[in-house]
RNA sequence: GGGCCCGUAGCUCAGUUGGUUAGAGCGCACGGCUGAUAACCGUGAGGUCGUUGGUUCGAAUCCAACCGGGCCCA
């Protein structure tokens, strides 16, 4: 305990408790209470009242499960975004929402309460089960995203199941009805005969099936002239796997491109695709199959677009015909290049039917037994009647073959029994047609795309492409829980009532009572007294049974959200979620929004990318990498899964993995050691004894500069919706500006000078500005970590604001032409800096030198770093390098040469100088005798 | 199979209208300090810019094909 320590405790060293390891995992959650016990998410909107409009639509993710990393992704990326425009001066409310309904949860609630009692319940009770269901994971979900210091209006969200949010979609449904974009059609769906019910493509299972597969001869009503056939009839060949749906045959559908030949077969002339007569004549037992020539002996060969619109005698229905057409979707590596068609019974079929403007018969009920429309077959169960119509195509001469084969084939979930492809009544959306002087709705939402920003710049090429292309949106499902479509049929006579009156009552009842009472009131009890049916004057009205498409559901949400909730507004400034919502959300809001309005519900819609692995996979647990955001907050903490979300680019896929995130937690450390140095070294500053700009060392307005600089990177960048640039201007400036520079340069002063000497207040004062600016730029990212710092900031630098999240925004004002031509002169002077260090590096190799003060260094620079170089002191550069003295030579090339220290070292402050009489160098020893004055 | 997008050091990112030996930080290796200490400072080694062709005096950058990956369709 000798000298040494007695120095010590003369001087000014740092001095905190701002714990050096975070322990996010334990802290984080005091935070939250925090907030919550002061209500900084309604302050956060008082602070700001009467300011511009910022408001971030949420999109509901789907209350089932817990969050994982996506959803974690996708809020943590929005709350950065309110933060940050709340800190700008925005008024920006956010209102996270759950999407509550829908197929998965009724799934779920169905397999929890197995078949027995899935029997016995009725409707309501089921729906009551799925409600309960779906506010359990609202609640869980809710909590995991406040864990992430998500800041919004979690004590009231907006659920799609709420009365209120479901009066929404009969508004919309009433509004597009009327404006003729909703009308009835049929489409086919996967069907279970035996438990007579739809199914989603969620409940089907594959598994192998072995089926009939069987050859047909479509004869030619009028034969394609490259094959007439005077001696006998011209055929057009297809192949089917279910030879039940020949009934509900309509078409023939060729490649438009390949080429078609003729293999004679006795008389008859066989038309299929040439590519597969090798195929077909090994299973019709062809020895070498003779294809029709044309006089120069080369094949005879017709273009599948050169066939198309020929017709054929329909194989089941006498006096039938049936019509050839094209499509992409025809197969050339098995069959014969000809696909049956029957838009009944398949979703391909149907929509190249639609395309044609086919007829779509189905001739199957409920049961899987054909109707009239099965012909000879009626009354028959399609499995029976396969064999049945297979006997009946060979007595007519029209089977070339049949076989078995097996495929994968869909099965129910809950019956494992084969499932049929069946058409029935749904619901659509027009995207071509509307009522007259209506805009048609695919016209108005390429325009409304138009008007939107879409970020990044690509994403308007994908919605657009998709919003040309798709069909109509077939808006009804054959469920239970769900909102259900809103209109009535006639008891007597069929006619569907869809009247403005009808859905107001729907209106009137779902936000009283909500879509529950659908299913348990009768129509005549909320329907007006005097409703009629418009065709036969009948009273009685049966509700529609099916329910719409969840996407409508939330897709509806600027309706039931923006417009009805009086701190939101309609159209919202941006939308942001995952690129597959291009197809979801994004879409299902513009087309009713449009539809409704004819605006686009955003104004900006901002599209991040998907999570996947460190190797670019996706994650799946079948490949066993997946990585719970739940698991990061228990191990690391909020802050680290925050500033991963940060630093990635979105504009792609963004990787986790333990490296990734372990290199995160290395950032993270560094950038919270940073504070606390500055934290640490602020213990004693009084603001009120701040240096003014015109009194600073050039060096600590030379740092001014950079923080400036630092700020203005930073702020463009988050104004840019760039936030990885955001991280990487932080955490280069916490490490080069900062670190390696500055704060290491300034700790001869802060801790050597006299405590309240001008020099150590000017850089105190500049640390207190980088302080308060750094924490609120990193305050939207590391949410929980700023808050921390802000509270052990000096109440005196915390500008009244009780938590950071209401601090404004920093500005940093710098001298415009001043502060250029520091920024010209400190570049010479670090590259010069860059220079020492490395002879310093060699220096201490050759054990010279152990810390740089030990070492004189003379620099030989040309004459225009030189001079940039005498425009500062010897002991400033001298400072600037940490060495203990500088000398300046002119010369060709930039060179610095170590010698060691004239002097010895100071016992105070370890620089090597010309001690005084009091064994300390002249500094210390005036600051000393100041200290017992 | 189709549409959109991505592929620069082990990791995260820069690379302006094509123009000298492709950059940064982290990690790693080695060293220093012991008054930011489960910290801090320094030096260094890492890249056939997914592959192959092409355009050009010149390509990470433009074009084509292919390979790998993602989302959405089929």
């Amino acid at each position: 305990m000798g000298e040494k320590s007695d120095y010590k405790s003369t001087m000014n060293l740092p001095q905190t408790d701002f714990p050096m390891r975070a322990n996010l995992s334990q802290r984080e959650p005091e935070w939250l209470a925090f907030w919550d016990e002061n209500d900084i998410y309604a302050k956060s909107l008082e602070v700001n009242e009467g300011g511009p409009i910022f408001i971030l639509h949420d999109g509901p993710p789907y209350a089932n499960g817990h969050i994982h990393m996506g959803t974690a992704f996708n809020k943590v990326f929005k709350d950065l975004i309110v933060k940050y425009k709340t800190m700008r001066g925005y008024w920006s409310p956010y209102v996270p929402g759950w999407d509550c309904h829908g197929q998965p949860i009724e799934h779920q609630v169905e397999k929890n309460l197995g078949p027995e009692k899935m029997q016995k319940i009725t409707q309501a009770k089921l729906r009551e089960l799925c409600r309960d269901y779906a506010l359990k994971f609202v609640k869980v979900q809710g909590d995991e995203f406040k864990r992430l210091g998500v800041r919004g209006d979690f004590e009231e969200p907006y659920l799609t199941l709420n009365p209120a949010y479901e009066a929404g979609n009969v508004k919309i449904f009433k509004q597009m009805y009327d404006r003729g974009m909703i009308y009835k059609g049929s489409k086919p769906i996967h069907w279970c005969m035996r438990c007579k019910t739809a199914l989603a493509e969620a409940e089907i299972e594959y598994g192998d099936e072995t089926s009939d597969s069987i050859y047909v001869k479509f004869w030619f009503t009028d034969a394609p002239e490259a094959f007439s056939n005077p001696q006998g009839k011209v055929a057009i060949l297809i192949w089917t796997t279910t030879p039940w749906t020949l009934p509900a045959n309509v078409a023939v559908t060729l490649a438009e491109g390949a080429d078609y030949v003729g293999v004679r077969d006795g008389d008859d002339i066989i038309v299929m695709a040439e590519e597969l007569v090798p195929q077909v004549g090994a299973v019709a037992g062809w020895e070498s199959p003779q294809l029709v020539k044309v006089p120069d002996g080369t094949p005879a060969r017709m273009k599948g677009s050169e066939l198309s619109g020929l017709k054929y005698a329909q194989p089941i229905h006498n006096g039938v015909e049936g019509v050839v057409i094209t499509g992409e979707h025809v197969d050339l590596s098995t069959g014969s290049g000809a696909v049956h068609t029957a838009p009944g019974h398949g979703e391909e079929d149907w929509l190249v039917g639609q395309r044609f403007g086919l007829p779509s018969p189905m001739p199957v009920d409920d049961h899987g037994v054909f109707d009239q429309g099965g012909g000879q077959f009626a009354g028959m169960h399609v499995d029976d009647a396969n064999p049945k119509i297979i006997g009946f195509l060979r007595d007519a001469g029209s089977l070339l073959a049949a076989e078995k084969t097996s495929h994968s084939y869909p099965h129910c979930w809950r019956c494992k029994q084969p499932v049929i492809f069946r058409a029935t009544e749904q619901w659509f959306v027009s995207m071509d047609k509307a009522a007259d002087g209506v805009r048609p709705l695919r016209e108005g939402a390429l325009d409304a795309i138009d008007h939107v920003d879409w970020i990044p710049g690509w994403s308007i090429n994908r919605i657009k492409s998709m919003v040309t292309d798709r069909p109509d949106w077939c808006v009804s499902r054959q469920r239970a829980w769900g909102v259900p479509i809103p209109v009535f049929t006639c008891a007597k006579c069929g006619e569907t009532l869809a009247t403005d009156e009808s859905f107001d009552a729907v209106i009137h009842l779902f936000e009283t009572e909500g879509a529950d009472a659908w299913f348990t009131k009768d129509p005549s009890e909320y329907l007006p007294a005097g409703v009629t049916c418009g065709r036969c004057g009948g009273t009685t009205f049966i509700p529609e049974d099916d329910i719409v498409d969840v996407w409508w559901e939330s897709g509806v949400s600027h309706t039931s959200v923006l417009k009805a909730r009086p701190e939101l507004r309609f159209p919202a400034e941006m939308y942001l979620e995952g690129s597959d919502q291009h197809r979801g959300w994004f879409q299902s809001g513009l087309l009713t929004s449009v539809g409704a309005y004819d605006k686009p519900p955003f104004e900006s819609v901002l599209t991040h990318g998907f999570i996947v692995d460190g190797d670019g996979r996706k994650m799946s647990k079948s490949l066993g990498n997946v990585i719970s955001p739940l698991d990061i907050v228990s191990k690391s903490g909020a802050d680290i899964i925050r500033l991963w979300a940060a630093s990635a680019d979105y504009s792609q896929d963004i990787s986790v993995s333990d490296e990734i995130l372990e290199r995160t937690s290395e950032a993270y450390r560094r950038m919270r050691n940073t504070f606390r140095f500055l934290l640490s070294n602020l213990y004693d500053f009084d603001p009120d004894r701040a240096v003014a700009w015109a009194d600073m060392p050039e060096m600590d307005r030379y740092a001014t500069v950079a923080l400036a600089d630092m700020v203005a990177r930073s702020t463009k960048a988050y104004d840019d919706w760039k936030f990885h640039q955001v991280y990487r201007s932080v955490y280069d400036y916490c490490v080069t500006d900062l670190s390696s520079f500055y704060l290491d340069v300034l700790k001869d002063r802060l801790y050597s000078d006299a405590p309240d000497s001008l020099s150590r207040r000017s850089a105190q004062t500049v640390l207190a500005e980088i302080l308060t600016a750094l924490v609120r730029i990193v305050a939207p990212i590391l949410t929980f970590t700023s808050e921390e710092i802000w509270q052990f900031m000096p109440e005196s630098m915390r500008d009244g604001a009780m938590s950071v999240q209401l601090a404004g925004w920093p500005e940093v004002d710098v001298p415009a032409e001043e502060a250029a031509a520091l920024r010209e002169a400190y570049a010479v002077v670090l590259e010069v800096r860059d220079e020492v260090m490395r002879a310093l590096e060699t220096a201490r190799n050759e054990k010279t030198i152990g810390k740089s003060q030990e070492a004189k260094i003379v620099i030989e620079a040309p004459t225009d770093m030189i001079t940039s170089l005498r425009d500062r002191d010897l002991t400033t550069l001298a400072d600037m390098f940490i060495v203990s003295a500088v000398e300046l030579r002119d010369g060709d090339t930039l060179t610095a040469r170590v010698a060691t220290a004239d002097g010895e070292k100071c016992p105070r402050c370890w620089n090597f100088r010309e001690l005084t009489e009091t064994g300390v160098c002249a500094r210390c020893a005036s600051v000393l005798e100041g200290r017992t004055l």
